[in-house]
DNA sequence: CAGAAATTTCAGTAATTACTGAAATTACAC
DNA sequence: GTGTAATTTCAGTAATTACTGAAATTTCTG
């Protein structure tokens, strides 16, 4: 009953940070392995965030109390992530790190490099697969058909995202806060939307073979 | 030099696909790891997807060489996922499984799983943070107001996510296809959008103090 | 209920990933 | 250039995760 107070204290041993702090930075730690990244990696990240100013390496090793060389790791990792930015100090020759102030930035990174790793690998090859199945006649296989739906679904996805993404967050963040309500914008006078429609069709490519909407 | 061909035809060996199915399985596999899954249960998705008939366990080590408990284990993982659809055949004791006809609903499901376990932990988290730094009158500390700002922007994105996931596929599929054009909606006379914002305040819940948006 | 088929559990092992300390490299000051 | 501080690399080890085969359990049949 008791021992489990103990082991997080002792975890949390090498911290000296206040107790927000230090819940905060364990629970990135924790949730690291659910997002792609590892413990140390989580943590590091999470201090970093909440940190007033630029951190060195010697200072995360300090606080977290992991060996100079994870750190090391976890930062590059975070580099090639773009999730942190290195400083320097006048006459501090030792690289500072931070995280963006702007917080939409940091949502804009993280889903970039996920759909870079997690989405684009996969449409290359849906795209490479079908040309190859194209080529080599080897068409009507019911399979390829459903191949061809995911390609044009994260087809449809990802045109989508790139165009939101065009937008920029002052403007975004009230369609956000719009919600579903966008949705009415399609029941409003038929010339109104279909202008919309109109206009669009260049920005969002791809829309593969027109789904047919009955509108109820 | 002939060696990598002739591995990945040891790799492939057990399957009994065709180049294109065999292709697109080892993908999903490789890929699993980024999605938080592993190789085996990639793979299985990946065939169970491609099949046109609902597949047994035995039938899916079969094509993918696997151990019959790691496939089970595999698909107990796909079921708490809710990624597969378990299923029987009349005569036939044995469990058959598929994944759903409709891309949507696995897209929907995907998120939703996803949100559930990336998001709503740590959305969590931050909220009880919050909530005990309060209490103890830990006030005005810095890392308290990122701390806050980062539960807001959580708020925001989920309160968003499960509004537009109430849209039917059919009203929301041409939405994703207006893509950034739907942006073009707040650039309408002020009335119209007044009465678009004011009706949404119900649906988009949160909504914390509001930023000010300076358009232009 | 006995027997058989199907599935699951689980302990042991293999494979992968994370972490460390020591050594190598780089970057700068003099 | 030499010397020193900072960072990185890397081989070895620890920890975690994936996978297997055998045994246990569940589910159905007659």
């Amino acid at each position: 009953m008791r021992e489990f107070g103990s082991l997080l204290r002792t975890l949390a041993t090498a911290m000296k940070l206040d107790p927000v702090k230090q819940d905060f930075v364990l629970h990135f730690g924790e949730m690291g392995s659910r997002w792609g990244i590892n413990r140390t990696v989580g943590q590091i990240y999470a201090l970093l965030f909440l940190a007033e100013a630029p951190l060195n390496a010697d200072q995360i090793c300090d606080e977290l109390g992991f060996s100079r060389s994870n750190v090391s790791m976890g930062l590059k990792e975070l580099q090639a992530w773009n999730l942190v930015r290195l400083q320097h100090q006048i006459g501090d020759r030792r690289d500072y790190f931070t995280t963006p102030e702007d917080l939409w930035e940091i949502v804009r990174t993280l889903i970039d490099e996920r759909k870079k790793r997690e989405i684009d690998p996969t449409l290359s090859k849906l795209r490479s697969l079908l040309l190859a199945a194209e080529e080599s006649s080897v068409e009507n296989d019911p399979s390829l058909k459903r191949v061809q739906e995911l390609k044009d679904l994260f087809e449809l996805l990802t045109g989508w995202y790139e165009d939101i993404n065009q937008i920029p967050t002052d403007r975004l963040v009230p369609l956000l806060r719009l919600g579903a309500a966008v949705q009415r914008v399609l029941m409003l006078p038929e010339r109104m939307t279909e202008s919309l429609f109109g206009r669009s069709e260049g920005s969002s490519k791809g829309a593969p073979e027109a789904e047919t909407i009955d509108p109820e």
